[in-house]
DNA sequence: ATACGTGTATAATCAGAC
DNA sequence: GTCTGATTATACACGTAT
């Protein structure tokens, strides 16, 4: 009730005693369609208390309540007044429902009541009342619905209302009319509870008030029109801009939330906006920084792997020549020593000239070269530094092994079933290299790289070649270089064993008779040189498989043995007799490079 | 600067006519 | 099945009040 006689003490104010509808609608259009000034508290509950004395004072001159309660009806009549035929159809009580709101409706008609002579006593008040709850749009609704019907378009406003209004009006005349009531409520008062109060009105009220107040109700009206549903069009539409603001809002507060050094209360949206662009673009830098720095470290890793591993092959490298340089002191007999060293220089350098070819620039062939020159050895430490072509037996120098035999044999060449078959044909070759054996020193020598000649090998090459003779193998531990030695890629520790012509007859078994080292072994025998080399592939296990291209295997049918052809070996001319057996260190298993 | 009310534009959906 | 108009939902922009 205090909503709606709020609403009405506005209009009621400008032109309270006359009430002419003239007065009110433009005041009450101009709040309403503006804005809806009753919807302001502390006002509007002051005019709903003098509605209400005015009301009182009514009532008193009417003589009855029920009269009073008859008068709101009317007025609300009076905006309906044109549509009247339709206020007949009570049901609009119906709509009560949405009355929740009914106070202010019933203040409003009163005043109407008085001014327009043609009270119809239509009980309608009472849905009036329960409808308040749309207490602002209510009055003005009533208000304007009649007006805008009855009378012509008036503001501007009206125009567009009034079409609207006008249909609802035709229904004054007819029943139909008198649906459409509800409609043009709708439209007229933003609160869907007013509307129905109005509709069973309608007949009573005036006409003069009904046409006056019919701008502003135009103008609800049409909202209304917007949405039959009678859902108060303005109300939800702010409701929903409110939650949509409320939504944004809400986002900002979030954007801030996350951004760093930002005053939660002094800060703009704007500024928000601005301090986050700042911050992702800051972000994006430190970004492209980290990225930077891990390409670096990742470089730096690489190089630090790198040079890790040709320190560990020049450690290895230095640990083959200390062996040598101890086995051939150990051998006694200098010359021979010497001039295996020698030779073995000159392979050397040959396999480093075709390292170099394969590897241009890589790091594991200098560092082959490095080592020597540094090495504390003595004279016999020839073979670290290139010598002219020595015509004894020689022990291969590392610099061969790097890695260049990495087909694994076990593939490549039929190994295991082999030994026997080149037996025969090794033992056809012995003669000659037997004859430069002893031209060496009398008993076979044979030089075990350490690289990677792993103890076991040694010990059964020399059990095997002990019978024979001599000097047989100078059993090298396998010295320090382990499996990571073998990493290096450049020069990967291949064991190679060189082995006088002698004992060839029973290196060529070794394939078979290492039990170790069930990998393939294969004999080659130089052709021109007549040198027969024993080569014990084990490309697995040096882990330089990819220094070089692989060893190929050729069987030699008229030795009857599988000649290897080591890649750092074609080409080179080996003047002495020498058998070169290279040999894993390890088994392939423990080899895995890291 | 922010919140609010209001008007309007647009796309999506539904219902009826063809 | 397609077209058309109406309705609905959503979003944006403007003006005003605080």
């Amino acid at each position: 009730m205090a909503s709606t006689a709020t609403t009405e003490s506005t209009w009621e104010d400008p032109a309270p005693v006359d009430a002419t509808p003239a007065a009110y609608h433009p005041l009450c259009h101009l709040s309403w369609g503006a804005s809806f000034p009753w919807a302001s508290g502390a006002l509007e509950e002051q005019e709903r208390l003098r509605l209400e004395r005015e009301r009182e004072r009514e009532q008193q001159q009417a003589s009855s309540l029920a009269r009073l309660a008859h008068a709101l009806p009317v007025e609300e009549p009076r905006i309906e007044a044109p549509p009247l035929p339709l206020s007949p159809p009570a049901p609009p009580p119906a709509p009560p429902p949405p009355l929740a709101t009914p106070t202010p409706l019933t203040v409003i008609p009163i005043p109407v009541v008085t001014s327009s002579p043609q009270p119809l006593p239509p009980p309608p008040p009472l849905p009036l009342a329960p409808r308040q709850p749309a207490l602002v749009s209510a009055p003005g609704l009533s208000i304007k619905e009649s007006a805008p019907l009855p009378t012509r378009p008036q503001g501007p406003t009206p125009s567009p209302l009034l079409p609207d209004s006008k249909a609802t009006v035709p229904p004054t005349g007819s029943p139909k009319p008198l649906q459409p009531l509800p409609t043009p409520i709708l439209t007229i008062a933003p609160h869907p509870g007013v509307q129905p109060q109005l509709a069973p009105q309608q007949p009573p009220p005036s006409t003069l008030g009904t046409l006056k107040l019919a701008p502003a109700e135009e103008v609800k009206s049409s909202e209304q029109k917007k949405r039959p549903g009678g859902i108060g069009t303005r109300e939800v539409h702010n409701k929903l801009e409110k939650n949509r603001r409320a939504h944004l809002k809400e986002c900002f507060e979030t954007l801030k939330r996350n951004i760093p050094n930002v005053d939660d209360k002094k800060t703009s949206n704007l500024s928000v906006l601005r301090t986050a662009l700042r911050y992702i673009q800051s972000l994006k830098r430190k970004e492209k920084e980290y990225e930077h720095e891990m390409e670096r470290l990742a470089r730096e890793k690489i190089a630090t792997q790198q040079r890790l591993a040709e320190l560990k092959h020049e450690l290895s490298q230095w640990m083959d020549v200390l062996e040598i340089d101890r086995v051939l002191r150990q051998t006694g007999q200098p010359d021979d020593d010497q001039a295996s060293t020698s030779t073995a220089s000159e392979g050397e350098d040959n396999i480093d000239e075709d390292m170099e070819e394969d590897q241009a620039g890589l790091g594991p062939p200098k560092l082959s070269h490095r080592p020597r020159p540094e090495l504390p050895k003595p004279p016999p430490s020839t073979a670290a530094t290139p010598l002219p072509p020595h015509p004894q037996p020689v022990a291969l120098s590392p610099a061969h092994l790097p890695g260049q035999q990495p087909p694994p044999p076990q593939q490549k060449t039929p190994l295991p079933a082999p030994p026997p078959p080149p037996a025969a044909p090794a033992q056809t070759l012995v003669p000659a290299p037997a004859h430069l054996v002893a031209a060496a020193g009398g008993g076979s020598t044979v030089i075990a790289h350490t690289a990677t000649t792993h103890a076991s090998v040694i010990q059964t090459v020399n059990h095997v070649l002990q019978g024979p003779g001599g000097k047989h193998i100078a059993h090298i531990a396998p010295s320090a270089p382990s499996p990571a030695v073998q990493l290096a890629p450049a020069t990967p520790p291949i064991g190679h064993i060189t082995v006088h012509p002698a004992a060839l007859n029973h290196v060529a078994h070794l394939g078979s008779q290492l039990p170790l080292y069930p990998q393939p072994v294969a004999v080659s025998q130089p052709v021109a040189v007549s040198h027969i080399a024993h080569t014990l592939s084990h490309q697995q296990v040096n882990g330089t498989a990819g220094l070089g291209p692989p060893a190929t295997v050729m069987a030699k049918p008229a030795v009857g043995a599988q000649v290897v052809h080591h890649p750092q070996l074609v080409g080179q001319t080996v003047l002495n007799p020498v058998t070169m057996v290279t040999m894993p260190s390890f088994p392939v298993s423990t080899l895995k490079l890291a």
